[in-house]
DNA sequence: CCCATGTTTCCATGAATATGGAAATATGGA
DNA sequence: TCCATATTTCCATATTCATGGAAACATGGG
């Protein structure tokens, strides 16, 4: 699917896989361009070359508020591209790819997630 | 991480994307070269170009049978990539991100997979 | 209105990546 | 060993992407 590789893309890249992190952190409130540039140290015509890319690629959304412009990181778009490459792991026949294939569980924070046996 | 930006890199590009899900569907015992250009419809020098970027990435590995180079998708890379991106998703309170932050039941192949609420 | 502040556009430059034909390099069968 | 087949490397070309200063553009306070 062509959203998927425009989003893929978007993440392929360091400064705006920082961005995307920085802002998932952020909360859906999101956070102002000049925060974002002075917390990650990026010039600001490079991060709003970045930030049109992330919106491109609806990773993230943003709201202006008196002067200033608040970007916040889409949590379904981000969630769409899991699932895609989730759902087309071994066709839904888990068995077929050995352990690995099936969303395992991980240490720290994935505690929220299971398998279903 | 490095190495997420490498397998995002990887997935991002048309031909590979194709390449890697298309030895997802293969299964684990994988695809010889030749097949998947036939398959795909990728020149030899291409398929090898980008078959070499995937391995870099370490999304597939290959072993050689006979005069064949069998090639199959790494399915704990692809796992870990998933894991990744899930785990930094809201640092672990999902509540704070809305409805979408916590990964969601899809419709089709995804019924193996479940929220813990 | 005008000015300070926030953000984007313009632009030139540099770097990385994709492409595929031709040649080189394995590999195993005869 | 020699040949056919499978795959990779070499290479030149084309394209796309990243960078950041300077200038332009918005916005709202005074």
């Amino acid at each position: 699917m062509k959203s998927v590789l425009i989003a893929l893309s978007a993440l392929a890249q360091e400064t705006r896989l920082a961005v995307f992190r920085y802002l998932v952190e952020a909360g859906p409130e999101g956070m102002t361009v000049g925060r974002i540039g002075e917390a990650l140290e990026v010039p600001a015509a490079t991060l709003s070359f970045h930030l049109k890319e992330l919106s491109r690629a609806g990773l993230v959304t943003n709201r202006q508020e008196s002067r200033f412009i608040w970007y916040s990181a889409n949590y379904e778009s981000m969630n769409g591209l899991i699932a895609y490459l989730t759902e087309n792991c071994c066709r839904g026949q888990p068995e077929a790819c050995g352990v690995g294939c099936a969303p395992q569980m991980k240490s720290s924070t994935a505690s929220r997630k299971r398998v279903t046996a």
